[in-house]
RNA sequence: GGUGGCGUGGCCGAGAGGCGAGGCAGCGGCCUGCAAAGCCGUAUACACGGGUUCGAAUCCCGUCGCCACCUCCA
């Protein structure tokens, strides 16, 4: 079976064919940094994350590259708004500060980082060759108000609208959200390329062009840097789907326009509702990243924001983490009795997923447009199946537990939700404070076990309480007792 | 006005012509001194009305409701 992924320009699952076999090239839609990351971000993020671990089990070698954008109007808008209450700080510090919050987030989940990450205020030479060419081609011109500006010419090209199938003639004619930097255009519906430096705006903040100083206007930043990276054709340009329009329209005109075939295949991630509605930063109901993590284990966040397929909307709730908490803690649980049960070897722990080790539901379900959801549900049955297993291990079969934990582990590494990753962290103490707190934990179940041997289950079931008081439960089994932080 | 999506059991959430994915919660049972964990069992679910079909949650037509995008968005 081979793998299929649904082409949103074609508005089908399509039968993936890299350019070249065994090779895939993709850039994603990073953040614009202009303000803390929020779990719509850690979604995206994590979506692309996931396609390019798949990716990788089935044999390609994956380059992915997904973009910061670090100039642009918000990034200006919240450095001056900061300093005009008194901050001191530059909006090159402020985009690059709140790049390394994204960062953190994103590693934070285990969204192992992208084979690279251009910026586009790195990348401004590329944009200018790009938008000379575009003006050269007669669908690009220079603001008719004599500025520096430069606006793609939709007139001009009779393709545009061709991702998001909309007629130009029928679009909204939106008036320019900038009127300043809007002025000179001959239609409303052309985008800015080149923005022309503005007296208010910091120098720091314009770079030299053939046609006056300034700066790129949104859009142009990802044309150039796909290019630059994974060349004039490549496999897959992703993002959230509130960038279809205008953000990879604009994307795909410019680029197309040109010269350059641009993107095989287009993928759009699903936004995060909240009480069945968008969140977004207008809506002031933003769920951030950083409250987020405080409320939930990072690989239980993972976990949630998997739980829905990558195109559909995932509903947030208030209830959702501690769900996810306790359903994904089943998983943990298995993982953690059948290993002490068969003495799983740290090799082991370290070998990377292989195909040929996973169930073929599981593969079939990835191979179909990266049903993670339907893959879920075959993790989740194979763990009941391994506790089934582990229940009656004693008399039953050890090789069959053995190969379902296999199983349940190749699972769990593909999709980055193997608890046993180092890159989780096992825990916040040091060893010196893990001993301690064994130790203690240690002596008080073996107080426990003396008082119920005596039948003195009142004294027993204190000491229970007590520990789960302090967030240590604990589960008898038939030989010991196991003991958990909560 | 244009474009796209959605409506599935108490909740989340897959599926897309024929065996009721899965998770959370609930109920009954097993195990346990009691728990916890785990296992087993447990639901006349597909917005509404028509139609096509031997058979429709799934396809077609219509209706209602919700959401997103149309130049700030992941």
């Amino acid at each position: 079976m081979k793998q299929r992924i649904y082409d949103s320009r074609r508005q089908e699952a399509v039968v993936f064919e890299p350019r070249r076999s065994g090779e895939v090239g993709m850039y994603v839609c990073g953040p614009t940094v202009q303000s803390a990351p929020h779990i719509g971000h850690l979604r995206s993020a994590l979506v692309y994350d996931q396609i390019r671990r798949w990716l990788t089990v089935t044999g390609h070698r994956v380059t992915l590259i997904r973009n910061v954008t670090d100039i642009d109007d918000k990034i200006l808008d919240n450095a001056r708004i900061a300093q005009e209450a008194g901050g001191d700080e530059e909006w090159w510090a402020l985009a690059y500060r709140v790049e390394r919050d994204f960062t953190a987030a994103y590693e934070a989940i285990g969204v192992l980082p992208p084979s690279y990450e251009p910026r586009a205020t790195a990348n401004i030479d590329g944009m200018i060759s790009l938008i000379e060419r575009l003006i050269e081609r007669g669908h690009a011109y220079l603001a008719a108000d004599g500025s520096a500006s430069v606006y793609f010419d939709t007139a001009s090209w009779p393709a545009y609208g061709a991702l998001t199938r909309q007629r130009r003639e029928q679009m909204e004619a939106a008036a320019d959200s900038d009127p300043a930097t809007g002025a000179g255009k001959r239609d409303p519906r052309d985008f800015a390329l080149w923005k022309a430096h503005r007296a208010q705006e910091p120098d720091s903040a314009s770079w030299d062009a053939p046609w006056g100083r300034g700066r790129p206007g949104w859009h142009i930043e990802c044309s150039a840097m796909a290019t630059r990276y994974l060349g004039e054709e490549f496999d897959i340009h992703g993002g959230g789907i509130d960038l279809r329009f205008p953000h990879h329209e604009n994307e795909l005109a410019q680029s197309s326009a040109a010269g350059q075939p641009f993107a095989r295949l287009w993928i759009h991630n699903g936004l995060v509702n909240t009480g069945g509605q968008k969140m977004s930063k207008s809506l002031g109901n933003s769920l951030f990243a950083a409250d987020l993590l405080a409320e939930a284990r990072p690989i239980v966040l993972r976990y949630f924001l998997g739980s829905a397929h990558y195109r559909s909307v995932l509903e947030f709730s208030p209830d959702s983490l501690a769900e996810a908490e306790t359903a994904f803690a089943r998983i943990e649980g298995f993982v953690a009795r059948a290993s002490e049960m068969i003495g799983a070897s740290s090799d082991e722990d370290a070998a990377p997923a292989r195909l040929e080790d996973l169930p073929e539901a599981f593969v079939e379900a990835m191979l179909d447009d990266f049903a993670v959801p339907q893959a879920l549900a075959v993790l989740h049955t194979t763990v009941r199946e391994g506790n089934s297993a582990l229940a009656d291990a004693e008399g039953g079969d050890p090789g069959r537990l053995a190969d379902l934990l296999s199983q349940v582990v190749q699972m769990l590494r593909v999709l980055g939700l193997d608890p046993r990753d180092p890159a989780w962290g096992r825990g916040a103490e040091s060893g010196a404070e893990a001993a301690a707190l064994d130790a203690l934990v240690t002596g008080l179940l073996r107080e426990r076990r003396e008082a119920r041997a005596a039948r003195d289950f009142a004294t027993g079931d204190a000491i229970r309480n007590r520990l789960q008081a302090s967030g240590v439960l604990i589960e008898d089994g038939p030989d010991e007792t196991r003991w958990s932080i909560a």
